[in-house]
DNA sequence: TACAAATACTACAACGCTGTAGTATTTGTC
DNA sequence: GACAAATACTACAGCGTTGTAGTATTTGTA
C-alpha cells in the first residue's frame, strides 16, 4: 500500500538566509536555462524547497527579481561606472580607452553570472526588471558620451556625432560583453585591447 | 434561455490560402506583441479561427515559425547579401561602404515588419526559429569579414583582426537596425552615413 | 435539390504555472 | 519533556496553453 509519504522537510532557515538561498537559486535558473525558465515554481524547485516557501519571503515573481537586481545590480553599475569615472588619464585618451576596454573585459569575464542576465538577450524578462536596467543602461550611455565628447575634443578628430557614437559603442560592448560570458577564451582581453590599439593607430596622430 | 450559440463559421479557404492567412496573422502578433506572446492560440484568435483549424495546417508552432522563416527570411537574407555583394565599387572602399550603410538602413526601414522579427532580442522563439537566424547571421558576418578583408588591404590600413572587425561591425548593425524598426526617423539612413563618412575622413588618406 | 466531401467547430483531457487556505512538523524556551 | 511559535508542506482552485476525437456546417457537384 504506497502511503504517499509526505516529503522531507527542509532545513529551517531564517528568512534572511531563505532570502539569500533563493536568489542564489533564481540566479542558478537563470544562469542555466536563461530567463524563460524562471517562475517561482522553478526557482522552488531549484531551491528544493515548496512554492509557499517562496512566497514566504517575496510577494510575486516581479518581487524577487526586483530584489535580484539590488542585488547583483548595484554592485555591477557601480563596477561600470567606476570604470568609466574620467580621471587624470584622460590626458591620452588613446591609452585611457585601451586601458579601460581592458578593464570591462576584466569586470565581465569575472562575473559571468552577474552579466550573462544583464547581457543577455530576452524578452520573458518582467517589466520590472527590464526597466531597470533600460534606465541603468541608458546611464551609462551618456556617461559614454560624454567621456566621447571629452576624447574627441582632446584627440582634435573630426565632428563626430557623440550621442550616435555612444550608442555604437554601447551596442558593441554590449556584443561581446556577451560574447565573453558565452566563451572567454575566443574573446580575451589581449585580442580585443589588440584591436582597439590597432584602430585607434590608424585613425591619425594626437592631437 | 442562453442557448450558448455555436460560433459562426469563418470562411472557408483553400490549404494554400489559409496558410498564407495563418503565417500572416503570425507576423502581425509577433510585430505587436512580441515573440513572447506567439502561440497556437494567440495566431488562431488574430485569424479568428479556432485552433484545430491551426493544426489541420501545421504540425506544430515549430513547423509553423519555420514555414514564417521560409517566406521571410530567405527574402531578407538575399536582399542582404545582394547589398554585402563584392562588386567593381570596391575599388573605392569608403563610397562602397557609406553606399552599403544607406542601403541597409533602407532595407530595415523600409519592411520593419520583416526584419524587427530577426533583429529583435528574444529567448522565448523556438530553437528551429533561433538556430536558422544564427546559421544566416554566421553567412552574413563571413561575407562581412571578406568585404573588410579587402577593402583594408585596398585602403593600406593597419592588420586589423578582420574577424573581430566583423562581429564588431555586425553588433552595431543589428543594434542599429533594431533602433530603426522601433524609431525611424531618429536614426535616419542620412544620419547613420554621415558618422561613417565622418569616422572614415578621419581614418586618414585612401591607400 | 440532395448528397458527399471538405472544412470548421465543440469539448475534453493533460500539463505547468500561480497564489492561498489549511495542516503538519520542527524548534526554541520554560 | 511539553508547548507555542516558527516554519514547511499538502491540496486545491484558477488560468492559459497544447493536441485530438467527435460533431456540425458548408459547398461543389450530380
Amino acid at each position: 500500500m504506497p502511503t504517499a509519504r509526505r516529503r522531507p522537510y527542509t532545513p529551517r532557515m531564517s528568512p534572511a538566509d531563505r532570502r539569500k538561498q533563493l536568489l542564489d537559486a533564481a540566479i542558478e535558473v537563470i544562469a542555466r536555462d536563461g530567463y524563460s525558465a524562471i517562475s517561482i515554481d522553478a526557482i522552488a524547485r531549484e531551491a528544493d524547497v515548496t512554492r509557499p516557501v517562496v512566497y514566504g519571503v517575496f510577494d510575486d515573481l516581479g518581487a524577487l527579481l526586483g530584489a535580484l537586481l539590488d542585488r547583483q545590480e548595484n554592485r555591477a553599475l557601480e563596477q561600470l561606472l567606476t570604470v568609466l569615472e574620467p580621471g587624470p588619464d584622460m590626458r591620452d585618451p588613446d591609452a585611457y580607452l585601451a586601458q579601460t576596454v581592458r578593464r570591462l573585459v576584466e569586470i565581465v569575464a569575472g562575473d559571468p553570472q552577474t552579466w550573462r542576465p544583464i547581457l543577455a538577450a530576452w524578452d520573458t524578462t518582467p517589466e520590472v526588471v527590464r526597466e531597470r536596467i533600460a534606465r541603468d543602461r541608458e546611464l551609462v550611455r551618456s556617461r559614454m558620451q560624454s567621456l566621447l565628447e571629452v576624447g574627441l575634443a582632446m584627440r582634435g578628430g573630426p565632428e563626430i556625432d557623440a550621442e550616435l557614437g555612444s550608442h555604437g559603442l554601447l551596442a558593441i560592448a554590449e556584443y561581446f560583453g556577451r560574447q565573453i560570458c558565452e566563451d572567454p577564451d575566443r574573446f580575451s582581453a589581449d585580442r580585443l585591447v589588440a584591436m582597439v590599439e590597432g584602430l585607434l593607430a590608424s585613425l591619425g596622430s594626437h592631437k
